[in-house]
DNA sequence: CCTGATTTATGCAAGAATGCATGGATTGGA
DNA sequence: TCCAATCCATGCATTCTTGCATAAATCAGG
């Protein structure tokens, strides 16, 4: 353990970190107060205040507006990692905090509440020990208004005036197969090659048909020898090698059971939001497990765990 | 790209985050003070302030001195994360920073300019690129009074009063072969089973000879019928199977062409000490390269890249 | 070309943080 | 047991930062 370390490099003013940051993020010295709640001119001046403690042009003043510079944008990772730290430690504050206390439920479609969910609720129960966690598992579209979740995580944006959203990024799904499947059925090199494929079908049929016929691929209900509602039951039965199966990408391309029938086609986009009560937000273990959700999702629909 | 992020979480005061760091590092209000150039009542204040803006108690007031709460030991880490984002970012200012351009030379030891200096030249010439650096590889103990070197990375401490040094750590060295000698000597259980084997010599061959003895290892001269006095030459001879060769720990795990004789006798100890003219580390470009050494060094023998 | 909206920069008064000096408390050793 | 050293907490004058109001500058669109 070295007793005596050098802190000169850590005495700058972290606060001009921040406003660093935020101004980068944001675009404009205007849209970064307007974000931290702070005057415009504040900002200004601490942004000025690094650059000259730094010694560093970090922005270009041109017209309105700023723009990085190339030694900006080089020191700009770093204050990216010191923010990711800073929210790291509020989050976990506020979970330490003996406050929040208490239950939280959270919706998710079925595939969601096995892929992501569980190292959502392993990393909440570490920063906050106080709150118990529910997993409602369902296809629905689960009604945050009777109370059956306080925060739920949908595939489109919430209409009802009443709840609150976020988009957290689009994810992608395609086809998956178990290898024992794919080399039953051969090589495959276009969509066109899956006219006598096997498919699991899972949720509304018709539907699903529909959506799958529009993507050129050239099926009937006679590809569809095996089916369930479920749509783990439907991703299990891909994996046992019964047909071809639809599920994100991140999750199949993370699971050696399963292979992507072609590498890139078909890209089923959609979005992904995290929904709540408008006035829930406020309530305090509620926004601690919404924040955690928002800061972790991306990460894990990108496929980087 | 999401335009509206929320930095609500990210909007706490960030110097008092940097207040608690290093109040924690240091073990007292007192001790922080002295190492930020600040008052002690101020660092007191600061890390109130940040208990009570995190509702969160993060050290125990223990008659004198403070201890750190659990809730504060689990929150020190994202702490430290920042900190260390802080000092790159410092680090990589005043790179970017036109005024430090200009040539550094660091001297090492043969098997350090090969092992741990790449490494730290490839991030320095990222983070300045106006600094051209110059590797002095010797196992002479260079002679930075003579303006051969700017900074030297040494085993022994300095004594010269004009010379400052700064301790890095320890590292460890132990005994490799090769794989195929490995299989040729046969079964080592012991350093006794050590009496027939082959060593490949190095440097000052009585006193190599005697720390061997020292340490137990039954050998005479006759062990020795390769040698160099290069120690690069000597780890490539160890390498092509001519014998045991002696080197770092961390530098040998992680050549796949050589294995260790004994999963862990013998292990040489000795400090890693960076050693500079008292005078040149105020000048500004050695002293970046100065940071960025006593930043990469522990983290390099300790065999984590 | 001109107008309106939006941006960055400056002046000034209020507020907050800082440093110094001091008091109170605890530990370790003579 | 007492003393010296060390540490944390508090009061007060000073310095610094912040926020508001406003000016100057730039871009988009009619």
């Amino acid at each position: 353990m070295q007793e005596c370390m050098d802190w000169t490099s850590v005495n700058f003013d972290w606060n001009r970190a921040r406003a660093f940051l935020v101004t980068a993020e944001e675009g404009s010295l205007s849209a970064a107060a307007r974000a931290l709640n702070m005057a415009q001119p504040t900002l200004g001046r601490q942004v000025s205040a690094i650059e000259e403690e730094l010694g560093v042009t970090l922005f270009e003043r041109v017209g309105r507006g700023l723009e990085l510079t190339e030694a900006g944008s080089r020191l700009l990772v770093h204050a990216r990692t010191m923010g990711e730290a800073a929210q790291s430690l509020s989050l976990a504050a506020t979970g330490q905090s003996k406050a929040v206390e208490g239950h939280v439920a959270i919706s998710a479609t079925e595939l969601y509440s096995v892929w992501v969910l569980p190292r959502v609720v392993r990393h909440l129960r570490n920063i906050a020990p106080g709150i118990t966690i529910e997993v409602v598992s369902s296809n629905e579209i689960s009604d945050l208004k009777r109370r059956e979740a306080d925060i739920a995580i949908r595939n489109t944006r919430p209409d009802d005036p009443d709840l609150i959203g976020k988009l957290i990024g689009n994810d992608s799904g395609t086809f998956f197969a178990s290898p024992s499947y794919l080399e039953k059925l051969g090589p495959v090199s276009t969509l066109a090659d899956l006219a006598d494929a096997d498919f699991v079908g899972f949720g509304e049929f018709d539907e699903f048909l529909g959506a799958l016929q529009g993507f050129g691929v050239p099926i009937t209900k006679a590809n569809f020898p095996t089916r369930s509602a479920s749509h783990t039951a439907h991703w299990d039965l891909a994996k046992a090698g019964l047909g071809i199966g639809i599920g994100p990408c991140a999750m199949g391309d993370a699971d050696p059971g399963l292979h992507r029938v072609l590498p890139t086609e078909p890209q089923f986009e959609y979005p992904v939001w995290l929904v709540a009560h408008r006035e829930l937000r406020t309530n305090p273990r509620v926004r601690l497990v919404w924040d955690v959700l928002a800061e972790m999702l991306p990460g894990i629909l990108q496929g980087t765990p």
